[in-house]
RNA sequence: GCCCGGAUGGCGGAAUUGGUAGACGCGCUGGUCUCAAACACCAGUGGCAGCAAUGCUGUGCCGGUUCGAUCCCGGCUCCGGGUACCA
């Protein structure tokens, strides 16, 4: 009956089309994709609408990728596929979409490459993004490639320089929780009287962006500076695996513990997976507590602690400071002078290995002084140690070894007097007594023993925790020696990198000491050709090899240098989301209205590896940037979801080798080692060169189509869970991808009138639950639900021509390819990518009986097929007369009848 | 060590979050088609016992709450991820 659409089609479409439905037995997914991929392009049918009066917008957004030299694996489709499934629903209920792709292109393989071929790093970083974007479009994702932004495409990187500058000229005003231009700050008096020198620096010491000595990681290898983040925990780089020191150096800090308040508020509003945002806050990591200062017996000056117990005080038997605290060398007696400077050689030579390894053993020296303890004047020694952190708190800390497990480990290793100051009355009796008599360490809360003083006044015994810290801490301020204060671990972000391949800082350092940035209207600088990319030996950035380009003059005369760090790869991926708005936009950085209309990003998919650092960075930019009124939301993404990782199979010997994918044979589903003939054991582990098991989705494409690789991507499980990737379920979607085309592109199958009322149940079941899987990210059931669609029409043999047309719309999100072909087919001469998703009539999905499974004592013993109006009186009584029933129940008569309309019958029999 | 996840057939996973455990897919077994194979199609498939009807058993282990537990509570074991002395 469609014969005649089918003209209407022969007459309109392309010549190819004439022979896929000749031979449209076969799904041939090569043509049908090619054909499909060629359309969308030609018609820009995913062109972001213009028109921003729409109401229901959604910004649908991939973390973009680092275009590497491999190309893209199979775990890249996942998120990609799932961020298009969910546009191309939303298109269809009726949203403008924005889903752009784009290139986080700077970074140092790149840089590497050029290093040792002499290319420059644009050409390597083009030619992968080449590749990346042609996989991406083998895959038919509906991204807006007119959108296409790069990282180190000047017209990007033009407004990351012009973001670093607003970073620059904003200081935090406290007060009002809120980032203000320094144009705003109010500058006190005493240092106005001081000169203009001293009115910069006190700016400079505000500013979100500064530039000082940081000692920083330096790995001779790569000859860069390391993030801590890339440092491992055994004092490797991340990146090269080789050993890395410590060195000092100038660098660009960004002060992000200013916003740290406002960072850890706003996590609460977003719909994030707890657990990210437990990841986010711990990092952060707030705590309470209280500044306290010790005198110095003897000598001016004090030391401040920082404690979150200062109700402790009166355990507090000897204090710590970190190695490279200020005072070290003043503390430090005559007699103990050897000994504390070799014990401070050794710490600035350890790497964070030896300090872990050494963790369990902790070591320290006396610095031959004593500090008093404010709360009963007690003289205490004063130790140098390196399990105090000098980055965190004051970089000193007040031991209390009775109630602090490192504190109470070092007091014991060097004969600490040990004082408990809290009664352990939950603990048993003879631990109690070990605990007060300071042989034991005790965490918990209890009641304050020996926490008074005639001398000093103060007297906390017998109060709980908190009042006895509420208590202190008023005493320490009526003193002037100690208030409460809020610490944060979350430190200064070391924001430059001495790397050629990167933004470079508009900045210039004069011979007179000053600083300047460029004005915007001398944006972008741009990065200058090189003939060698090698860093200089001191550490520079390969950029200081450019005099042409380093050095400058003002109109005065004056010389300067330009900066020669470059800025991390964070930069770029800090805003890109901002630029995807409006990409083309060579005045601003993008559009007021544009920003307003689409912000915040509605969904936002990428891996769990960037849940911490990525996301709190773009967030503290975005914060900054609302404080400017630049943006107009104080959060930039409002719902974000992790997707597992995809691991393969590997192969391991008996012993636990590894061996390669390719040393390895199947026989009778056994595994065996191609040389040795060693069965091997079948394991699954992150993909990885050095085992051969990486899965490019190319090969996948050619065997089977980019559908069947969607499908199963998302078929494997839940998005967010680690999965392994087994090619046989690959051939399981792509068998029922060319079933569910061989029925539906078959005419006979198809009918004109009503359609039976089982299948009618079936397909709105199916919309039904399509609609809310991918609402909530449940593409594997969703999948599920259409294989089960399928099934029961093959079985039925025929479905309406309405009944095809729903089912291809609702398959269309998925298997968009085969979902236009059927759509073309079915005498449709319009893309589907935006036709009404189906509505579904909970009428059809209505039920007249219900098939109530009969229990006893909770086991299910045979089922029952009643009425769903049947009331619970009725129920009980026609169970009771089934034969089956007076066999389960032997005799006895039922104790309790439980009935759940709908749901289930239990009887209770008492034995 | 601490924090966060998780454990369900031979395998990936499902179960309206307290109501018929194992949907869907893979694999396997048998059959149809074929000279044969592949593809495709049909049937079966948690384990144990039985020719079968059927029965027993079963969601990492032990215990608890409940008419009823994969789901809630307590205690363990193992696996994965994060983190590294954060005062």
């Amino acid at each position: 009956m469609i014969f005649a659409k089918d003209c209407l089609l022969l007459a309109t479409y392309n010549q190819d089309n004439i022979l896929s439905i000749k031979n449209n037995m076969d799904y041939n997914f090569g043509e049908i994709e090619k054909r499909w991929q060629k359309y969308w392009e030609e018609n820009k049918t995913f062109k972001t609408p213009d028109d921003l009066t729409n109401p229901n917008k959604c910004y649908i957004l991939d973390m973009f990728p680092y275009p590497s030299g491999a190309g893209l694996h199979v775990g890249h489709p996942e998120g990609y596929t799932a961020t298009d499934i969910f546009s191309r629903y939303k298109r269809m209920k009726g949203f403008n979409v924005l889903h752009p792709m784009g290139w986080d292109a700077f970074g140092l393989p790149a840089e590497q490459y050029a290093i040792q071929t002499g290319t420059h790093p644009s050409i390597i970083t083009n030619k992968n993004c080449d590749t990346f974007r042609r996989q991406i479009k083998e895959l038919g994702l509906s991204y807006d490639w007119d959108r296409e932004i790069n990282t180190t495409d000047p017209k990007y990187f033009k407004w990351t320089q012009w973001i670093f500058l607003r970073l620059y000229n904003t200081w935090f005003d406290d007060k009002l929780q809120k980032g203000r231009p320094v144009s705003e700050l109010p500058v006190p008096e005493n240092i106005t009287s001081l000169g203009d020198k001293e009115v910069r620096k006190y700016v400079d010491s505000k500013r979100l962006a500064y530039y000082d000595n940081a000692q920083v990681w330096w790995c001779p290898h790569c000859r860069i500076v390391c993030a801590n983040e890339e440092v491992l925990t055994d004092g490797s780089h991340e990146k090269c695996g080789n050993r890395v020191e410590k060195k000092n150096l100038k660098q660009w800090m960004l002060r992000i513990p200013l916003y740290a308040e406002r960072l850890l508020k706003g996590i609460d509003n977003l719909d994030w997976p707890e657990g990210i945002k437990d990841m986010q806050r711990n990092w952060i990591g707030r705590s309470t507590g209280a500044e306290v200062d010790f005198q110095i017996e003897g000598m001016e000056g004090k030391i401040t602690v920082f404690t979150t117990r200062p109700d402790t005080l009166f355990g507090a038997t000897y204090m710590v400071i970190a190695p490279e605290h200020n005072l070290c060398k003043r503390l430090t007696t005559f007699d103990n002078k050897a000994g504390v400077e070799e014990y401070l050689m050794a710490a600035t030579l350890k790497s964070d290995l030896d300090r872990t390894d050494l963790a369990k053993d902790k070591t320290g020296v006396f610095t031959g002084s004593y500090a008093i303890n404010p709360v009963n004047n007690k003289r205490i020694p004063v130790w140098v140690a390196d399990y105090v952190l000098t980055a965190y708190g004051t970089g000193a800390i007040m031991a209390v070894p009775a109630h602090d497990t490192r504190d109470f480990e070092f007091a014991q290793k060097f004969d600490l007097p040990i004082v408990c100051i809290q009664d352990p009355d939950v603990a048993e009796t003879e631990q109690r007594e070990r605990i007060l008599a300071g042989e034991e360490c005790w965490t918990e809360d209890g009641k304050y023993i020996n926490s008074s003083d005639k001398d000093t006044g103060i007297d906390i015994n017998g109060l709980n925790k908190e009042a006895g810290i509420a208590q202190i801490i008023s005493w320490l301020g009526n003193k002037g020696i100690g208030k409460s204060r809020i610490n944060y671990k979350l430190r200064d972000w070391l924001f430059s990198r001495q790397r050629y391949w990167g933004e470079p800082f508009p900045v210039i350092h004069w011979e007179d000491g000053e600083v300047t940035l460029l004005d915007d209207n001398e944006l972008p600088l741009m990065l200058p050709e090189l003939e060698k990319y090698l860093p200089g030996e001191s550490g520079e950035s390969p950029l200081s090899n450019s005099t042409e380009w380093l050095l400058v003059t003002d109109s005065k005369g004056r010389k300067g240098r330009r900066e020669t760090n470059t800025m991390p790869q964070w930069a770029g991926s800090c805003w890109y989301y901002l630029r995807f708005i409006d990409p083309l936009n060579d005045e601003l950085i993008f559009d007021k209205e544009k920003e307003k209309y689409w912000m915040p990003v509605d969904l936002y998919i990428g891996g769990a590896e960037h849940a911490v650092l990525h996301l709190l960075y773009s967030r503290f930019w975005h914060k900054v940037l609302f404080d400017l009124g630049i943006v107009s939301t104080d959060e930039p993404y409002q719902r974000l979801f992790n997707q597992g990782m995809i691991l393969a199979f590997a192969y391991e010997t008996q012993a636990g080798a590894k061996v390669s994918v390719d040393l390895v044979e199947e026989r009778e589903g056994k595994y065996f080692h191609t040389e040795t003939g060693e069965q091997l054991r079948q394991i699954v582990a992150k993909m990885s060169k050095s085992l051969k098991n990486v899965v490019n989705p190319d090969d996948v494409t050619k065997k089977y189509g980019a559908d069947s690789l969607r499908l199963y991507e998302m078929f494997m499980g839940p998005l967010d869970v680690t999965k392994p990737w087994d090619e046989k379920g690959v051939k399981g979607v792509f068998g029922f991808l060319g079933r569910a085309y061989r029925f539906l592109s078959e005419k006979d199958n198809l009918f004109d009138g009503p359609e039976d009322p089982e299948v009618l149940k079936g397909l709105h079941h199916l919309i039904k639950k399509a609609g809310s899987d991918i609402e909530h990210l449940r593409f594997n059931t969703a999948i599920s639900a259409m294989m089960i669609f399928i099934n029961l029409a093959t079985k039925k043999g025929k479905v309406t021509l309405t009944t095809a047309e729903t089912f291809v719309k609702v398959l269309s999100p998925f298997a968009p390819h085969m979902a236009e072909e059927l759509w073309n087919l079915l005498g449709n001469v319009k893309t589907l990518a935006y036709e009404p998703w189906p509505a579904y009539n909970e009428e059809f999905l209505k039920e007249e009986t219900f098939n109530y499974p009969v229990s006893f004592n909770g086991k299910m013993r045979f089922t029952i097929e009643l009425p769903v109006s049947m009331s619970r009186e009725e129920i009980i009584k026609i169970v009771l007369e089934d034969e089956r029933t007076k066999k389960w129940l032997g005799g006895s008569a039922p104790s309790n009848i439980i009935v759940v309309p709908g749901r289930i019958i239990n009887i209770v029999v008492k034995n």
